[in-house]
DNA sequence: GTTTTTGCAAACCATTTGCAGGGTC
DNA sequence: GACCCTGCAAATGGTTTGCAAAAAC
């Protein structure tokens, strides 16, 4: 589970100034169970009480992206939304239904792309991987 | 290696009707050895020539999707592109010099998948892997 | 002849940028 | 005090849509 202080200590750490607006969305962002769209902050009532423009929230995204807290995805919509994670994990299973996401090590892909590697004969040295299903309480009915 | 011929013939096994601004854009399509930007498309002067409209390469590259004859991919960069595909292969090495892109078939990703629902509890009924790097080509130094 | 497709232009939407003022270190 | 960050508003760039004419079946 991360905590907003999760956030701004990365924030912190990374040279980034810790802003009021910052601070909130880390908040938000910290509360969020699924992923989530910049939109989605946007509309997020707080972000507009406190008068957070659009541009303060994409360039905060961004400095939370740089960090490794949030990771931005590709919906199979083609949508792009982001999810909190951890730096040291870069793969995800995402919920089709709630959105929510587990954060998954390698588990063998290392292995998968070096077989790859060996057959195609690219020097790989990157690669996504977005996985899509149902979490455990949207598959027994509950959201 | 797939011709403008096999295009078409999905297309209008699909129902689609065989139109020449399809034709000419699968035809530009099926010559492409790296992946596009539907701006690639739009630019082409034989696009252009022939007075085709940035709507219709955009719904023609959606008719092409639909019937597995081209995949969109998201670059590393955020950028929206696309490759030809067989319809079976699933992944894709993708240059990152060059674009051009290698099919790749499951290599063992089903079962990291499976390994992936077993410690998460997620039911995984779709993923996306794409892998990037440098073609063999391009590695050596030549273009 | 009916239905799909097209080109055009306008509409849209998400995201980015320029800039002057304000906040943080 | 120097530099970073913010909000605003305008610009941007990619993609979609409405519509009447044209083409395919």
């Amino acid at each position: 589970m991360q905590t907003t202080v999760d956030l701004d200590t990365r924030l912190g750490a990374a040279g980034y100034r810790l802003t009021g607006p910052r601070r909130a969305l880390a908040s938000i962002v910290a509360e969020r169970d699924g992923h989530f769209r910049a939109a989605d902050l946007i509309a997020d009532p707080r972000v507009a009480g406190l008068g957070i423009g659009r541009a303060t929230v994409f360039r905060s995204l961004e400095a939370l992206a740089a960090v490794g807290a949030v990771e931005r995805i590709d919906l199979p919509s083609g949508d792009h939304a982001y999810i909190r994670c951890d730096p040291a994990h870069h793969h995800h299973v995402v919920c089709r239904r709630c959105g929510r996401a587990a954060n998954v090590d390698d588990a063998g892909l290392r292995g998968v792309a070096a077989e790859i590697e060996r057959r195609t004969g690219y020097a790989i040295d990157g690669h996504r991987l977005e996985l899509f299903g149902l979490c455990e309480a949207c598959q027994v009915g509950r959201s």
